[in-house]
DNA sequence: CCCATATTGATTGCGCGCAATTGAATTTCG
DNA sequence: CGAAATTCAATTGCGCGCAATCAATATGGG
């Protein structure tokens, strides 16, 4: 029985569905593919956030960690990275660079070792007041309401957790 | 005069109309940005193309490049660059690698000496017929409708090419 | 209590992305 | 024609992302 209700047992047989291009015997074309929408979109939103983030001292993925810390201070690696889908690969230079910055503290916990706590330091707390108009300041960029970028944001988000739950069962052979 | 109809020269005054969060005092939170659901969306795309790439030998980038080059063949690094918005710092080493795995070939230009024309090998040209089968498995883990994808993706590259025209006004003092 | 197992963060290696610079070839214009 | 400006690809340096591996700590079963 598959994972999910998506998944696809005659790959072959139900393609047509997602066939997004009008030529069936050629490869796939750029210009049809979500996938690329989403990748230069989100290196769009890079590019943009990269002048508003630097007089702030932050890169994006910076920014983002210090989002979930003005959000609830004092979280371990883990508990950051599963909010922002990052491992500890990505974070620990990433958290050593904020504490070298001096916006963060990183201290092992003391009821389990294993463990390391980041919390904000005063100067990180601080920052979030300029960061408040950095978000506007894109919604402006990109001119969409309210209710169409709430919009937008759901349906990514339904989209990239069904990819993350059916990741572990797509291209797989079906037993 | 701005450039942008969507520029903002007050931007505390119609701030209100992008603020997709309830308090208005505290910091802007994850799960209400857009940038957010962007950024993980793209990289649960690249975790989710990666196994069904991996044994055609490619990563998500080079595949876009191999992608650019089936809709048409023998192109200029810049061409390919202007088409997925990357320069020649991202695009000379991967280019270089898709010419070690032996899908491209690179050669200067006997017109203008300048440039370098990448084009298939019988290699590349074959994969195309392996790599048809990549974004409908990858459809089919979205579950997404056809129309519903490519309503997302129009919503997605409007969004971004606003952002890039937006890109150099957004953060500069409104003289 | 002791050992097998699991969890947590750090480390290494590789491939992007991009800013900044360089060098060569070409175009522009005086 | 020839100097200056422009264009194109390559290079360098830095910061992610992620797979794979490792060491230290915690936990649970015998």
């Amino acid at each position: 029985m598959p994972l999910l209700p998506y998944t696809c047992p005659t790959n072959a047989g139900r393609a047509e569905r997602f066939q997004h291009r009008t030529d069936m015997n050629s490869a796939p074309k750029l210009s049809d593919q979500l996938c690329f929408a989403a990748y230069s979109f989100a290196h769009a939103l890079n590019r943009a956030y990269r002048p508003l983030l630097e007089p702030l001292g932050l890169t994006y993925p910076q920014y983002l960690v210090m989002l979930v810390l003005w959000e609830a201070d004092g979280q371990t690696v883990k508990e950051i990275g599963s909010r922002l889908r990052l491992d500890s690969g990505t974070l620990t230079p990433l958290l050593k660079r904020l504490e070298a910055t001096g916006y963060v503290s990183r201290q092992r916990g003391s009821r389990d070792e294993r463990q390391v706590i980041v919390a904000l330091t005063d100067a990180g707390r601080a920052l979030s007041e300029k960061a408040t108009r950095v978000p506007l300041d894109l919604g402006c960029a990109m001119g969409a309401g309210r209710e169409e970028i709430a919009d937008l944001r759901d349906r990514l988000v339904a989209l990239r957790d069904r990819l993350a739950d059916a990741g572990c069962s797509v291209g797989e052979p079906e037993t």
